[in-house]
DNA sequence: TTTAAAATGAAATGATCGTTTCAAAAATAA
DNA sequence: TTATTTTTGAAACGATCATTTCATTTTAAA
């Protein structure tokens, strides 16, 4: 019986994400969502509620893409030095193909919004424990394996490297030198060793 | 013959300052910036031009009183370590006393305008080189009375700790906990001895 | 006290905001 | 083909956006 849903969600969701991620949400109009995503603006309504809701469908799109390419990442390291610069790599690659400097769309959120919509504010309090477990697994693995040193534990270094990145991403949006990224990269890791 | 402008420029810039700080430039409204500082819309205007101008205002008068706690504490330090340790300080001072997680005003506006207005972006070159030389400054007496080490040039260190201090501010929006924030900011700074 | 300049208040500008409405079109199952 | 359900398009909703207009009030120098 019924019509089917005819665009793809994903499709959808990516363009939201882009216009999302140049302009912020509140620099964000239905209008341009509606221009971006090329759908009818009941449709955006009939399938995703409202701005903020697409909003956060939006947040945990980006959110997965990047959990996936940690992981593939993860899972090509050795070692926890290997992972652990793996990740900061990651980092230092978005920070040089943001052409725009539009920094890191959760990044962004969490300054803007967290202390205006508890939706947001429940959602990067889960980031930063997903953040925080997975540098916290890398760390004890590190310091099992005798890499990292244990003057600190690893909940408390993965909180520094949680800092570090959120650090590293606002940097990168007004220096994008490569050489100087991967020095203060060195410069934040050097501790663990 | 003029009538002079009779409210207190400081005092309108500060509440304005609050509004924004709250609620970021785009979720601000003239509307409330008339509420906010009990000024007439048509003096707003008068006075500052237009929003983004009130708004540029604002950035540098935020920018002018921590420029000016900055200052106070450099002169009570006796030493680099003391002047490094008093500018992290302040921002967990900062941070704890950020009841309502607005985080840092700049730092926010980085985030949501560098890449959207040429002025902003501007503002945010000239933030970054102040912060820089005030932290160069610093590193190279450090460097001079050998409490700090070499192993980076002091340029390169000025750029870690203008990272970390980001990092520690967009930390800050969650994590309040005073304990965490000064073993934060002791990791951050162990490279340098 | 007159005069010139600026501040003020209130209303209006046209554009845009997020959201809703609803009839028409499309698609699938019966 | 018919019946049922959803998508779609276009228009409209009232509210709010940043900004302008302008007559009135206030001030201070002449």
């Amino acid at each position: 019986m019924p019509k089917v849903e005819t665009f793809n969600r994903n499709t959808v969701l990516q363009k939201a994400t882009e216009v999302f991620h140049k302009k912020g949400y509140n620099g964000t109009s239905m209008q341009d969502l509606v221009d971006a995503t090329d759908l009818n603006r009941s449709s955006i309504y009939n399938s995703f509620g409202s701005k903020l809701n697409m909003f956060l469908e939006v947040l945990s799109h980006y959110q997965s893409i990047y959990g996936n390419s940690f992981s593939q990442k993860l899972a090509q390291s050795y070692n926890a030095t290997e992972a652990i610069e793996a990740i900061f790599d990651l980092y230092i690659q978005e920070i040089i193909n943001d052409n725009d400097r539009k920094g890191c769309l959760v990044i962004n959120c969490k300054s803007e919004m967290t202390n205006q919509e508890p939706l947001i504010k429940s959602f990067m309090e889960k980031n930063q424990d997903r953040m925080i477990a997975m540098l916290e697994d890398i760390v004890t693995k590190g310091q099992m394996e005798k890499i990292f040193n244990q003057n600190q534990t690893a909940s408390q270094y993965a909180l520094y490297l949680f800092s570090s990145i959120q650090g590293l991403r606002m940097t990168g949006i007004l220096n994008k030198n490569e050489n100087d990224l991967r020095n203060l990269t060195r410069t934040v890791l050097k501790v663990l060793y």
